[in-house]
DNA sequence: TATTCATATTGAACTTGTGCATTATTACTG
DNA sequence: CAGTAATAATGCACAAGTTCAATATGAATA
């Protein structure tokens, strides 16, 4: 196991990792270094901006909960199951694969690993015999009931700035990114 | 190296994976099954559902690039590497791992990669004799020209039934969380 | 009912991505 | 100018994540 023990300063450099984001005459943020670059392409950069500044969005929560869970020695994945199985209960692995959008092949990773730690057990399912469930056990139930909310508040500080309607708004377009690629999966 | 073989039905199976999308009574998409496990937390659940389906979002273009690129023997990162060397020209290493928003370490990876391919090679910096600068070669600038247009098509689809306004928004409200989480991982 | 097809999990293998330490080089400070 | 601090790339190690194949089980078909 090892320890984050990144100092402030080294820190700080990494936040400089990504898009160099500037506002434009509208008072919206776009990627100036992006627009310089790709400018003269003479394609429409729109589409491309957006996913762009999408996939740094997510990298950057990504790091972000990876921060955060490793105070907690919980990777973002980890934390995500234990949080499904905190809501749900026990669940075949396979569903736990599907619900995270991640391959039955990392969940048993994911697993074992928690399996490892005490904090998740796996238990036959008396509904179908192919099948595993992963059960928290009484640490990890305890785990997470201890730190889910501060998780909450840690999230809350990331949509500084934004109303009730960016949010619904952004929800509503990365879910219509999600129904887009899922017909784009299924060609 | 390995081939890309699942056929249609998988493909169509993987496609499920991720999120349930319904449409609310304003019309706009959300998480049914999310909303259903999460609700009786009691807090306030829009910035989390927002950010989870933005990770949704983040997941599925990933998927669907690193889909693409395996046609061309290219993962997502190693297509990020060529295309920034294509637009800028060489480029020291620690560059591009600010520009793509990932570890220096792992640029060092993708372009040994890229190097055993023929794709790119190491130059010294002249500038700095602590770095490397990543050149693409005559292949990997072949390469890339052949196929980024296409790639650029590829995204057009993932933008179906958006507007330039809310291309503009998502764009505008990814970058304002990516500078939220500079100054989170600044603190 | 027997056979064929589909599915769930996981072993094996590989890539990506990160953290940490090392070494050489550059920048800063006294 | 000498010493100290910071920085760039990469070796080493590990976890996450995926692909593919294998095995046992469940579903569908004839």
């Amino acid at each position: 196991m090892h320890k984050f023990n990144m100092n402030t300063d080294e820190l700080k450099d990494l936040s400089k990792a990504g898009p160099e984001v500037a506002r434009d005459e509208t008072g919206l943020l776009y990627m100036k270094r992006f627009r310089d670059l790709f400018d003269p392409l003479k394609m429409d950069l729109a589409p491309i901006e957006a996913l762009a500044a999408l996939r740094y969005a997510g990298k950057a929560i990504h790091l972000l909960q990876e921060r955060w869970g490793a105070k907690h020695d919980l990777s973002e994945g980890r934390l995500g199951v234990l949080f499904r199985l905190f809501r749900c209960g026990d669940l075949p692995l396979g569903e736990l694969a599907d619900d995270l959008a991640m391959t039955p092949r990392n969940i048993t990773g994911l697993v074992d690993h928690l399996e490892r730690d005490g904090l998740v057990e796996r238990v036959p399912d008396a509904d179908d015999r192919r099948s595993v469930r992963a059960r928290l056990t009484s640490a990890g139930r305890e785990r997470i009931e201890g730190i889910w909310k501060e998780g909450f508040d840690h999230q809350y500080e990331l949509v500084k700035g934004m109303t009730k309607d960016d949010l619904a708004q952004l929800r509503h377009l990365c879910l219509l990114l999600v129904e887009n690629a899922r017909k784009e999966l299924g060609k």
